[in-house]
DNA sequence: GCAATAGTGTCTATTAGACAATATTTC
DNA sequence: GAAATATTGTCTAATAGACACTATTGC
């Protein structure tokens, strides 16, 4: 019985890569950052770094997190800050020739947060931007500009996975609201749903039913015209997190 | 710029571990192996091993469940084959603590099965058995029986986590159909949904909702007796993987 | 006034859930 | 026949989606 022998393991090593997505100009936007040596050196990539020898992987990406943007994480398992992103494992991605270094196993984090003035707020990144999730994941088809070139690694793979579960799981929790700001409006809410699934939804359908669900949304008091027109009702999320009935997203 | 130096990376040592699901005598049931050394020695714990040198993640996880149980894993990046369980990876589990001998990042995958005749088809386990999962997730309140004592390592929160990864993945996909044989009734359908909820279903309704959901199920032809009563059709698994409109899991 | 956004009301087709009734087997 | 399970049919309350209409701002 061979298992667990401490010392005949394999050397791995293990790091952390982050999907942080926010929503910028009605588009869900990505962030990602120059390397700035080999290998793909000068290509983007999805922000990252080493596990360290004594901290957690949830640790972890929240360092790289604020290395990276500033923000501080908001999980479910730990206090939340007074004002964060949501962050939560992805997934983990280990095939042997992921890099062409050697070993490397990646934890992969999604972070949702409100749109940010800047993108590299510090860090050790050379360069670092938000960019449409459509440009990063486009193929390379003879096109020139930097920014439309395949991500790193297998970091398209990751950043797509990571679309996937925003896009899925805004339908049934409330997470949508960790796009939005501290106070929002329903229709700041609205277009969060529109930019992450690209549809357009009535705002007369949705008003009605998420101010109709439950603990999805609080009432702060305040009104704001910031959109123009008539002023809106500002809202605060409210403590559920599972929605249920789900939003429904259109032409599945 | 520190990040991504191969040559100063801590040590790290990559497991999987399964939590294997199966459906027997009404109950959802997990696959637990007895451990044979130190630490946690004679405890119960889910079966899994070093991921080895030049193999991907869910190659590993496929080769452990092969070893403890002769299935072979059918997951959606691979060619399936013709009797397989399902297999798809839950969650990494990292703390630096989580091993009291080293540093171990354990990637934790999901495993949904038929009920099979014999646990330990071969392996390297002491013993190996099926236990229903609220058994292994009791907490031992001074209980005598070896099956009632926690699992070791934090194995008892990735058998929570696959426990709950299973409920409401059956709700909106046609994974149920993974607990079940080839060919299968609609009541035996409804006894995996019964027995992984712990709910009553009603069986008109929820005949009526399966067979009428577009690629869930597709008659064989065939009929049994072997739930006694008037003969079922039998049916298998048809190509739907998401459902729409959704199964809707009662009481939440 | 017009344009824009916010919010309410109403109608209809669909559906979930309750449950009656019938069908076909084993005992 | 009795008991068990399978399968179909019907009714009702709830809801998603379409869309008319009103409200309140800036210009």
């Amino acid at each position: 019985m061979p298992p667990y022998d401490p010392s005949a393991f394999p050397p791995f090593a293990v790091t952390v890569d982050l999907v942080v997505l926010t929503v910028r100009r009605h588009a869900l936007c990505a962030l990602a950052v120059r390397r700035g040596e080999p290998p793909f050196q000068g290509r983007w990539a999805l922000p990252g770094g080493f596990v360290r020898a004594d901290e957690d992987l949830e640790d972890a990406a929240a360092r790289e997190l604020a290395e990276e943007t500033g923000l501080h994480a908001q999980s479910p398992t730990g206090p939340a800050p007074a004002y964060g992103a949501h962050l939560e494992q992805l997934a983990t991605y280990g095939d042997p020739k992921r890099d062409p270094r050697m070993r490397v196993v990646s934890v992969a984090h999604l972070v949702l947060a409100p749109d940010l003035p800047a993108p590299t707020a510090g860090g050790d990144a050379h360069s670092a931007r938000w960019a449409p999730v459509e440009t990063l994941l486009e193929q390379d088809e003879a096109r020139e500009g930097e920014l439309t070139a395949p991500l790193a690694f297998d970091h398209a793979r990751i950043l797509g996975d990571g679309v996937e579960r925003a896009r899925s799981k805004i339908e049934y929790s409330s997470l949508a609201t960790a796009f939005c700001p501290q106070e929002f409006t329903v229709g700041e809410l609205r277009r969060v749903y529109e930019a992450v699934w690209g549809v357009a939804l009535d705002p007369r359908n949705f008003h009605r039913k998420v101010t109709g669900t439950p603990g999805f949304l609080v009432p702060t008091g305040g009104t704001t015209t910031r959109q123009g027109g008539r002023p809106a009702q500002l809202f605060r999320a409210g403590g559920a997190t599972l929605l249920n009935p789900p939003m429904l997203r259109p032409e599945v």
